[in-house]
DNA sequence: GTCTTTTGATTGAATGATCATTCGGTATTT
DNA sequence: AAATACCGAATGATCATTCAATCAAAAGAC
């Protein structure tokens, strides 16, 4: 992971571009250009496009694990923990709408299956996963698969993220609160 | 909405093919070859890609609404008709994969936003909204705008779909039933 | 400190592939 | 014979990728 400025800005305007006009959308020399780089630049730092959008995926994602853990409190009540790990996806996604187009395609394309499934396998104790553990031992939440409740959780998140940002829905402080607790309450056993 | 055997055969090959390498792995030339038809040919039912790639789409929705309609009884309990499209709605795309593969990636593309928009601006009655309206009336789910509950009913579901059609979880009827469950858990006020 | 040398970074025009679309013509239907 | 469906090679654009040439900076030599 090696992070030259000219490497970032190959990455940002990646995101941008796929963002807002998806990966076939998105030529080199657009990229090269809004990176201000020559397009044989990009090729210095990444072996192809496919590669490109492999590890600007990968930024996003350590990006958002890192906004997640900001004030977060791995000792206390299940409950609210979960609660912060949703209001911080929600309010990181409204802020920086391309982040979450550029990951939401990723996951929907030929890219992201595989990148999921490698995740799937091997990873056990990371921040969230554990929140599910640890609310499962204490009896609050339904007796289900570990994938089924990441999808009553973040599920319904997601798509008002998107229909925030496509302008369907106006989400406010309030609403999300409510939103997350609704999850919350998918949850409960 | 001319439907002879060629104009269905396009379609068909372009959703398979979507499904399975995206909109910019799937040449014209090779959705020909997947139809048995002549490239031209194409030109003669489509005026563009984009605009095949529409009608694809449109043809899944409506394909989507006459299934779900199998077995609905429009006058039972809300609940039960609630449980009966979700139900529906996963049963469809565990059986048809390719079909739910590329309605993601069109939901997530730049093709899919003007679309959604459309759509949410006239659509008062359909099949789904009213299920949400007599509910809401008889005061049995939340106060939330109508978008907030379709994402809390939904977004579960289209996750665990995408889970099981990339191998991640095994869906039985038992976990869909209880997962359908659980987002009307989510809804009740 | 100044002058080479070497290494790596950067450039952008050139290459070759691939693609969406067109069109002149052939088959099929009316 | 008129109209419509169909064909597939040809066209022109666009794209990912390469590479020979330039530039920058660090390392060594004296």
């Amino acid at each position: 992971m090696e992070s030259t400025d000219k490497r970032i800005a190959v990455i940002q305007a990646t995101i941008e571009l796929v963002a807002e006009y998806g990966f076939h959308g998105s030529p080199m020399s657009q990229v090269a250009k809004r990176a201000g780089v020559a397009a044989g630049t990009i090729y210095h730092y990444f072996e192809s496009k496919d590669a490109l959008i492999e590890s600007s995926y990968a930024h996003l994602e350590e990006e958002l694990i890192a906004s997640i853990k900001q004030g977060y409190c791995e000792e206390g009540p299940v409950q609210e923990r979960f609660m912060h790990i949703g209001r911080a996806l929600v309010d990181n996604f409204i802020a920086f709408p391309m982040k979450f187009c550029f990951i939401e395609q990723f996951h929907n394309s030929p890219y992201g299956v595989a990148s999921r499934r490698e995740k799937m396998l091997g990873k056990k104790n990371d921040l969230i996963s554990s929140v599910f553990e640890d609310a499962r031992q204490q009896g609050l939440i339904k007796e289900l698969p570990l994938l089924v409740i990441f999808a009553l959780a973040f599920g319904p998140l997601l798509i008002i993220i998107r229909d925030h940002i496509f302008g369907l829905v106006q989400l406010d402080s309030f609403l999300i609160e409510e939103t997350v607790r609704a999850c919350w309450d998918a949850l409960k056993s």
